[in-house]
DNA sequence: TTGAAAGCGCTAACAA
DNA sequence: TTGTTAGCGCTTTCAA
């Protein structure tokens, strides 16, 4: 059988005999550390180019016993997660690790893809929104570096870094309460730990207030929002506080199409501070999660496991805040 | 400095040797190929479970000479890049080989994204609708096997899989026509490859069917579709072709807020069928790529060359289909 | 059916 | 500053 490239690529020893000096000397070298002569690391360099040497990773990755690899675990269709990965992306570069995606699909679910990831030797192991029970979580971290990011976990030795969810809610509930409205709905009932938090948040605020503040239940997508704005017209709510951003684009074009002003008849909100809220013709009131301070906390959570020898777990919180924008004004007077 | 896992993982010879059975035998029973007996098979299973054991990818690829990886190049934040991803795994998985993303971000560009997955020594790249110059293609391909998606390109190597993004549009053309349409506008007259195809085939088919068909300049996102919605309303242009369906959104909502009826007053198409199309109070009339026969065939030209040995170029492109919903509809009377 | 031994391409001691 | 020597954990001859 072939092998793929038709000729062999050329090897650290290649270079270093066309270079006239030993593997170690072109090793380093070529990997910068400190030993070699400028003289001699110049040649390495340019014989190196000549060639179109690139080091083998699984041999260096043997031999070092490190691969330097994060692993990501995310849902692929999630436009929240591609901001997280983003992030993520250049925080690993500024810490000098590599970063390789396992997406969740229909077909690959998430044990899959963490399968996958530790196949590929990566080091540690970031969920975004992990799906799996604590115990799995648990025994997971006992072989490997463990992020759990934006989903609370009491799992042993697995790190946290999310966002305080209720908190988030509960600046919603404050601005509308502040606005005048009584009657809120919150859309998203789903039954994951982050809906979870998100209700717990919206009702103790609610009550803090003393609004009525009811509850509908639905997914996470456009689809649950646009069925739930469905339900809702003409009742006495006068604000919506979705789950995300995703469910608040679905209740925002119902409404759109039924002529239902917004925010003059009907406040909206969403959860995330996504790219689509920040479009200018959606202009969505919603949290900021802190996308990149999640993202950033929970490299240097790895990396403090990887190479400063962190063993105890750590949870970092991120605060919310509120995006004030567009969709959300007074209460309307009837 | 410790390393990663605190303790060390088992390998094939301890496994081997609590099995009382030579680490070649227990490569083979463990790789389910054949020699050993069933016994010796069954017992050296029994052993590698008990302990754990999880063969490591570095040190087989390094022997093997081969990584059965597949590199996909994306673009994080598109949903149809994501629809093809989830596609490709699928087929991966059937075919054997394994998947690594490696996302285009804002900090992280398609080169570096290509040289992460060299490093990780991937058989072969699938490259979803790369920007690279042709000169850099066929670079590529002259060490790897290389299969650009989605997007045209003549690089000697590379494999080709696309969609007729012409002919698509055309179909969209001749709907609108055989609507009563005679005022068309093309909303996305971007400058990569794909966004000139579309445009082609909107003005031959605009020419062929003897109507007015101009073209309005954009890129591809939905912010891009608001704002060409805005600079149309009130002209005569009666139906809107969007480039893809993230632009069509962006052109719904604008209408949908300024109280125009779709497709009473304007008929308006996408282009992907991508998830956002199908919901149910967007139901957009758009055209399918066929994402699921591109991903197939994408992994079995790489699969073709790496291990059918194939090194001739081909190019596979898969027929659009109209997708009829209802945002299109007759032309208004006037 | 099984085992011994030789590498894969690299890094890390250690010696010069 | 440079070179020599052992491996890393696996697969693969080849011989038993």
């Amino acid at each position: 059988m072939p092998l793929p490239p038709a000729r062999r690529a050329p090897t650290l020893g290649d270079v270093a005999a066309a270079a006239g000096v030993s593997k170690a000397l072109a090793s380093l070298a070529l990997r910068g550390a400190d030993g070699p002569s400028a003289a001699s690391r110049a040649r390495v360099e340019e014989v190196a180019a000549r060639l179109g040497y690139r080091a083998d990773r699984a041999a260096s990755l043997l031999a070092r016993r490190r691969s330097h690899l994060l692993g990501v675990v995310m849902q692929v269709r999630s436009s929240y997660h591609a901001e997280l990965v983003d992030h993520v992306q250049a925080a690993a570069d500024e810490a000098g690790y590599e970063m390789v995606l396992s997406p969740v699909t229909r077909t690959h679910d998430e044990e899959r893809a963490v399968r996958t990831l530790l196949d590929e030797r990566c080091e540690a192991l970031l969920l975004l929104g992990p799906d799996a029970p604590t115990a799995r979580l648990q025994a997971l971290a006992a072989e490997r570096a463990v992020v759990a990011v934006g989903r609370r976990t009491s799992a042993p030795g697995v790190d946290v870094v999310r966002s305080a969810d209720d908190v988030g809610v509960g600046l919603v509930v404050a601005h509308l309460a502040g606005l005048g409205h009584r009657e809120l709905a919150l859309v998203g009932g789903g039954s994951g730990v982050i809906a979870r938090d998100r209700r717990r948040g919206f009702e103790q605020a609610a009550r803090a207030s003393g609004l009525r503040g009811r509850v509908l239940p639905g997914g996470s997508t456009e689809e649950d929002g646009a069925s739930a704005a469905r339900a809702l017209m003409g009742g006495g709510t006068t604000a919506v506080v979705a789950q995300n951003d995703r469910v608040a684009l679905g209740v925002l074009d119902v409404l759109a199409r039924a002529g239902v002003d917004v925010p003059g008849a009907l406040s909206v909100t969403g959860y995330d501070d996504s790219a689509l809220a920040r479009l200018a013709h959606v202009d969505l009131t919603t949290v900021d999660q802190g996308a990149e301070a999640q993202a950033r906390a929970a490299v240097a959570a790895a990396v403090e496991r990887l190479d400063g020898g962190r063993t105890a777990r750590r949870e970092v919180v991120v605060e919310p805040r509120l995006v004030v924008r567009g969709t959300t004004g007074p209460a309307p007077h009837d």
